[in-house]
DNA sequence: GTCTATAATAGGATAGAC
DNA sequence: GTCTATCCTATTATAGAC
């Protein structure tokens, strides 16, 4: 009876990666299994439902990390500026300076969009409101903040649309610098 | 021997809509029968490559139509403001007020990426080159006209996945209206 | 140029041993 | 908890009749 050999939220982890690179449909079960270095029968012990289950597993760890390094800082200490730099440090981690992709995003294509849009749905509006939130104490009104939560989230999924087509991650670290000087204004 | 049912170019259109609706890894050769209404084998007769042939000829329509609904206008007549407008309705169109998505930013996640990476690539910077143009006649410095450019095209790449992600068009239509409003700013 | 039929392969999922 | 082996279906692609 061998023991886990990795624990489980690495796999999850893995299994993001994995989404984040191939999309879901690309993502096939022989890749998740080479990414995870699990076998398919052990990828089914921990997720029944197969890959659907993997993918709202990778979605809840997505709804821990924003929680803990995206949203959570916003409504830590420091000045609303300080705390909006804490949370593009983290998400310029996350998205490797522009040189991965969105899973929110990749999800949104084809058949997967209909098979997870109620978690999609939250997990945009639950990001944009924690901006929405930052921008209203840092002394906008509440509809300038959000369109400026909107404007900072669409910013972010284009411009990683963009570096990956242009094949060049500038114009994401762009819009990552400039993320900051919007805040205010 | 039975003449063909439809242009090429209408069959073009439908894959293009195909790709649009399921992303290129979803939308597999079932789809794009039913979607275009011939067998996989007449497919095949337009298509020798198979799938990918019939991408690179979604690819080859869209460069066309970008070349004439989109780029085209901003070389015509009448003051930069009113060019822009046309591509911004052209587009508008085109994405069905946001509920479509765009076929390039489908085509850049996963394994079709690498696949037309330089069709893509092209496209894009086609796509920003003249909208920079643009702006560098409407009095803006080169500089700052490749940053609106490129701005411009990842707000509507990004208002496109938002608005998918939420179900809602309204921060697609938004943004496409703010479009007109920065050309000079 | 279109179709039906079919081959060949890859994908998702399960069974059962250890 | 992990593996090998297997099953079934979907997918890509081709052959050949009309």
């Amino acid at each position: 009876m061998p023991a886990p050999s990795i624990p489980r939220e690495e796999v999850v982890r893995r299994l993001l990666g994995c989404f984040q690179a191939h999309g879901y449909d690309g993502a096939s079960l022989a890749e998740l299994s080479k990414a995870t270095g699990l076998g398919k029968s052990s990828l089914y012990h921990y997720f029944p439902g197969g890959k659907e289950d993997m993918a709202r597993a990778v979605l809840d760890e997505i709804d821990r990390w924003m929680s803990v390094h995206a949203l959570g800082p916003l409504k830590g200490p420091g000045s609303p500026r300080q705390r909006l730099a804490r949370m593009v440090a983290a998400l310029d981690g996350f998205y490797a300076g522009g040189r991965c992709a969105c899973v929110l995003g990749n999800l949104v294509v084809g058949d997967s969009r209909r098979l997870f849009q109620k978690r999609l749905r939250a997990a945009f509006a639950a990001w944009i409101d924690a901006l929405a939130e930052l921008a209203v104490e840092a002394g906008q009104s509440k509809a300038h903040a959000r369109v400026w939560a909107q404007d900072f989230v669409l910013g972010i999924e284009g411009a990683l649309v963009l570096a990956r087509g242009l094949d060049d991650p500038v114009p994401f670290r762009r819009v990552m610098r400039r993320c900051l000087r919007t805040l205010v204004a």
